[in-house]
DNA sequence: CATGCCCGTGATACTAATACCGGTATAAGT
DNA sequence: ACTTATACCGGTATTAGTATCACGGGCATG
């Protein structure tokens, strides 16, 4: 087991992470955004959809950038909904 | 070409990104700031020596987290360098 | 109505990230 | 001096991200 699959859990937290991607995109288009951020339209549709649930650093940077999104933001917003059980790590 | 293999820029960004995280890491030791983010040694190493130069979004957030980094701050700081080979617009 | 364009999508190809293993070097503690 | 702990390094295995190709649906235009 040299790499562990995707969890059902970091697959969800994927789709959320593409949600949130789609509803900063608005009306604009995939091709625009994709376009504004360096990456490949079918790259977005990916993320978007959540088929491609951990994305690299720079290519979601270089997304939120295109959006107006802030990472922290971002982070926080699927990190509450990942851990909604309850993390209790932290403390 | 499917798959662009990572430019000597990214690569050099990778580099600088993984100064900034260890860094930040200080005085802890690469085991514990990588348990804390959940993520292998090998890994986090990988990541501070540049030769894992684009790492997974959520990675590098777990690791921002664990080290108590911002996001946007992180991004901000390799994006500069990232780019061009000399922008010293400095008003 | 046919054609072309934009959007979104599925399939395919290829590189890179992640994790594990063994070995090595340095520093500290016993 | 031996052991322990930390970090570095090479290789290996497997999954996953990213880009190109090719297709279907909707809309405007000729």
């Amino acid at each position: 087991m040299v790499r562990v699959p995707l969890s059902p859990q970091e697959r969800e937290r994927g789709e959320r992470f593409g949600a949130l991607l789609r509803q900063a995109r608005g009306e604009r288009s995939m091709v625009d955004v994709a376009a504004a951020a360096g990456v490949s339209a079918e790259t977005l549709r990916k993320i978007e959809t959540g088929r491609a649930p951990t994305p690299a650093f720079f290519t979601v940077a270089a997304l939120a950038h295109a959006l107006g999104l802030s990472l922290d933001v971002l982070a926080a917003a699927c990190a509450e909904d990942a851990g909604q059980g309850g993390e209790a790590l932290s403390a």
